[in-house]
DNA sequence: TATTATATTAGAATTATTCTTAAACAATCA
DNA sequence: TGATTGTTTAAGAATAATTCTAATATAATA
């Protein structure tokens, strides 16, 4: 977290209450929220903090490579590790879930003569939790 | 395409007008269009189809089996290759370009315990052809 | 401290999609 | 064939996520 700031800071950017706020929140979470969850939680401990912040700031994160964005479904989740990696979103439980498997594209950042800047790599089905559950159940 | 409506006939599906224009137009269609803008075709034949329709008949579609929709930037595409393949956006012609690549989860439908039902895999960057004319440019 | 630039807020606007309801159409049965 | 029933469509309202706007607040700089 602190490596972050001294980044951002050596960048240029200001880092105000607001945007140290949506930083912290993101990198003490696993659960890769939307913005509309991220500033639900915050609003209880900053009832001024706007949803429209949660977005600039998380779009400023994103320009300076510091998080990932992931489109699932409709919404837009963020993810506070930059490096790409796959996704799970498994419909029972609706978690997204971190999948860590080697990717020649990841690594390389090409495909086929294209170049690739970004990896978003969503899986959809049921996690393994959800799937012992059921087999259990039955 | 044939061999298509005969299933979905033999599904119990009724094969309106509507339903067979967007299914045709999908087909001789590589550019992975939006509901929009397979909306916006459709109505110069049809100017009375309904942009609510053809969303019913792509999700129909996909129910079927018969298309894979592909959520890119903030809209749905829609593929008439149903079969899980990878996709590039590239953010200078705005194309999305079909990406054929050997996947061990698109084969498999598992990956660390978990069950995989669809695959979206986009790539965002640059595509060859946008690479060549700006190296050429330079 | 005054000035300037940047960030934040609140709410309006936009965009993509889904929902609703009445009318149109298709399939089934008498 | 004609009546009945169920499904599909059209039009527009509703919703949800996101972006934009303009005024205010805050931070950095001179």
């Amino acid at each position: 977290m602190d490596a972050i700031i001294e980044k951002l800071k050596q960048k240029g950017i200001v880092l105000t209450i607001q945007r140290l706020a949506v930083l912290e929140f993101l990198h003490n979470s696993s659960s890769h929220p939307t913005a509309e969850a991220i500033h639900t939680k915050l609003k209880k401990k900053y009832p001024m903090m706007s949803l429209a912040t949660v977005y600039n700031t998380l779009d400023m994160l994103k320009q300076a490579g510091e998080i990932q964005e992931l489109t699932i479904g409709n919404a837009k989740h963020f993810d506070p590790i930059p490096q790409s990696h796959h996704h799970l979103y498994c419909r029972v439980c609706k978690r997204i879930i971190d999948v860590e498997i080697s990717c020649p594209v990841c690594k390389s950042g090409r495909v086929q003569g294209h170049k690739v800047e970004e990896v978003q790599a969503v899986f959809y089905g049921i996690c393994s939790d959800c799937l012992q559950r059921e087999n259990g159940a039955q």
